[in-house]
DNA sequence: TTTAAATATCGTAATATTGCGATAGATTAT
DNA sequence: ATAATCTATCGCAATATTACGATATTTAAA
């Protein structure tokens, strides 16, 4: 058969991973690297910047929203995002989290 | 049209987000999480552990191998996979950066 | 009010991922 | 040599993601 065993999984699995997914698309990446490096978090220059169209870039930034990993606020006619450091730091929280609990348990044969 | 249009992106951009896609399936998540716990670093005791048949789980080791995230060690007739906690700081690396950056840029619409 | 601009959503096509049974390869035990 | 065990891969079906044009919706400007 075919996809989706979610269900199966642990909410806090399907959790991290659903976080990590958001991440995972290379027009998210450079989305969040532009929202970075822009003092003025502008939304759709987007639209200029990136190699997709309107709808694609809408879509993406709906992911990422639902992700957390950004916030838009309505201004005029165009809607501005930016970024929610809280993600950042849950992402690295529980990186290190997997990164003690291994270091922990030392073993052989790696 | 469809999918797939990474070549319009920088390779860096490529990079991070097929490292976090690699996190972005609640399988992948168990088993990481498994070879945290277990002190041996066991592979296919994975079998019996997760809702999943052997020929998926397979795949989803297959995925993290490739993304550097696990390394295998054959054993006789089994596999002894472990973490490779290199990959762990290169993510936590990459979102620190991201973090930064951002804070930096201060501004005032969200 | 009409027009323009920015964004979101719908419908749909192309592609990618997920999952599994069957099967093949390799190693150990009998 | 044969059987048993573990793992990987192939082929295929089900599902999810990605991308875009067309079309709403909302707000600002003329």
């Amino acid at each position: 058969m075919g996809a989706s065993k979610s269900e199966q999984f642990t909410s806090e699995q399907n959790d991290i991973s659903q976080l990590f997914k958001a991440f995972g698309h290379p027009a998210r990446i450079a989305i969040i690297q532009h929202l970075m490096n822009t003092k003025s978090c502008i939304c759709n220059d987007l639209v200029g910047t990136l190699p997709l169209s309107q709808a694609t870039i809408s879509q993406h930034l709906r992911e990422l929203k639902d992700a957390e990993i950004i916030k838009g606020t309505i201004e005029g006619t165009s809607v501005c995002y930016c970024l929610n450091l809280k993600v950042f730091e849950t992402m690295i929280n529980t990186l290190q989290a997997f990164k003690e609990l291994d270091q922990k348990n030392t073993k052989d044969c790696c």
